[in-house]
DNA sequence: CCGTGCTATCGTATATCTACGATGAACGAT
DNA sequence: ATCGTTCATCGTAGATATACGATAGCACGG
């Protein structure tokens, strides 16, 4: 919506940017989604259900919103759905924390 | 609440900081807040009310938030309350982040 | 003491998040 | 074609977030 720039402040379209990853990792659950993805190098379907103590229709919500972020991608696979993480987001958040 | 944590993912109370941490910068404006106080390496009060197009309570709100995220701290100063980042907390962050 | 400026908080309204069960859609196997 | 598995979506309920105006508290200057 706005973006909170001031004529001083150059800013930054990664004001944004950075707000939206951030609130994707806001939620203790879906840091252990992300860990999960990144320990298992593989994509991962719903054995992050398993993992987790949380209902099914939960983490696909959960899901839906990294997905949604950019922070993950999924990719069908028969009758389950992949989902890795998107290294080159992941790396774009790093460096956007970084440079603060 | 849960910490998520499961016999062979071996965690971490790191999730849970990592996600408030998250969640102090889940939204533009406390990140347009964040770089403000580092830029101005001084504390700075109420000025960012000058800043940001948000009236003066919401930002009370945000930088209460950030405030009980750990982010930022406030220390009276007169009439007035300096905010200033936690470098602390804040190179905690980064090292959460970067870790991933 | 009294006003002024600066913040925090309250009250309120709306929107989003979080979580669950139930249902539906897609696919492979029988 | 039918079943079971897998996942998304719907509907719902309660909690939290977001934003504002109004009000209250505090410190300083007159």
């Amino acid at each position: 919506m706005n973006d909170y720039c001031t004529p001083e402040n150059v800013c930054c379209a990664t004001d944004a940017d950075l707000a939206r990853l951030a609130k994707a990792l806001g939620h203790p659950a879906r840091v252990a989604i992300l860990r999960l993805l990144i320990t298992r190098t593989e994509c991962v379907c719903g054995e992050i259900v398993h993992e987790l103590p949380l209902a099914q229709s939960t983490i696909s919500q959960h899901l839906k919103m990294m997905k949604e972020s950019g922070l993950i991608q999924g990719e069908v696979d028969g009758p389950r759905i992949c989902y890795c993480v998107n290294r080159a987001v992941l790396a774009q958040l790093k460096a956007l924390i970084a440079a603060l």
